[in-house]
DNA sequence: CAGGGAGGTTAGCGGTCGTTAACCTTAGGG
DNA sequence: CCCTAAGGTTAACGACCGCTAACCTCCCTG
């Protein structure tokens, strides 16, 4: 399990940090200057710990993305006994885990992602490209009638809803997490039901 | 009705190169440079235009929140005699209208607020909250036993789920606005029912 | 207890960016 | 036929930004 309550890394405040300010204003609106404040340290002091702006923004990236699919694998292989239906289930709960745990992450995920590298960009889109397949093969199990492309387009349009965590007020976790599952099965089911 | 046949402004053209570059690179990834050069005129000669690049995007962002505004207000207006129900139709018709043919101000609509002036910034803010409290209140009426703070929370998700257009594929704009209707419905359906 | 690496600091370089200044060209009206 | 306004141009300025250089200070270890 590896339960993590040791005090975090310099490294991973700088990450932490970061994200937020990226979210917040955008990857070319926060200066070096900026993130090393927010981690008590100044500017170059950052360079100790990561070649470049550019590669903090890699690391979130692939991190994300790469923990996104991780999780997804993890629970069809888990839940997958228990049917198709339990793992979207399970899928769609795994997801709003993460937008409502990691804000800035998600904001990031699929705002900044011109910004990278060719190479990093390469990865993060293949990562993502394997979790959206996922969750498609998944989704046509249940709704077999449902053609892929169609499925495809679905999938994304969910992640948009339950990406929409930022603009959401704070009405409690449990019922936000609530709602959006409700909502998104509803989306999925009227998709298959037309 | 003032349909538009004559070829664009200067102006129009350099606000449609400035959305579109915005959108992909983000307002601070984009020179004055680069929005000249779109419109085939080089860097300061937009300062002929507009008294600064942050007006460009003030400009943008309080146009589409107006015109949002303004269209659900025109659809309510007509539609509110054929029920509540129909009224909803059309705001979903209208949302993804505008989500599929103006995909750069969709994106720069919920991503690039931060970066404008506290005046502009109210200014947007307000209207996109008129826009929001309206749908608010014709969902309430379709679905009364949801709550005011569901509501509200189920309709920034629905904007989340329409606004995921360029996420999609291009299978067919008729083909992609049905299926995004659809699942808008849906995931309201879901939280009526509860 | 020397010494070296880890992790800071400040100064400053080179490039880019938004903006202004100064100047030029063209079309239309008195 | 001038003259003015509209709409361009290039040059350049000042600010800022990412990053490097040079240096310092612990703490750990042989």
């Amino acid at each position: 399990m590896a339960t993590r309550t040791d005090a975090p890394t310099r490294r991973e405040q700088i990450l932490k940090e970061a994200a937020r300010l990226f979210a917040e204003r955008g990857f070319h609106g926060v200066g070096v200057d900026e993130i090393g404040a927010a981690v008590g340290i100044s500017g170059p002091g950052l360079y100790r710990h990561f070649p470049g702006k550019d590669a903090m923004l890699a690391e979130l990236l692939v991190g994300i993305s790469d923990s996104l699919l991780t999780g997804a694998k993890r629970r069809l292989a888990e839940d997958g006994a228990a049917g198709a239906e339990a793992v979207l289930d399970s899928l769609i709960e795994g997801h709003i885990d993460f937008a409502l745990d990691d804000r800035p992450l998600i904001t990031l995920h699929d705002r900044e992602l011109d910004r990278l590298r060719d190479a990093d960009r390469k990865m993060v889109r293949q990562l993502q490209r394997q979790y959206v397949e996922l969750w498609v093969g998944v989704l046509r199990e249940v709704y077999p009638a449902v053609a892929e492309p169609a499925a495809r387009s679905a999938v994304h349009s969910v992640f948009g809803l339950l990406n929409s965590t930022p603009h959401l007020g704070r009405p409690g976790r449990a019922v936000t997490a609530s709602l959006l599952h409700r909502m998104a099965r509803g989306a999925f089911a009227a998709v298959g039901e037309a």
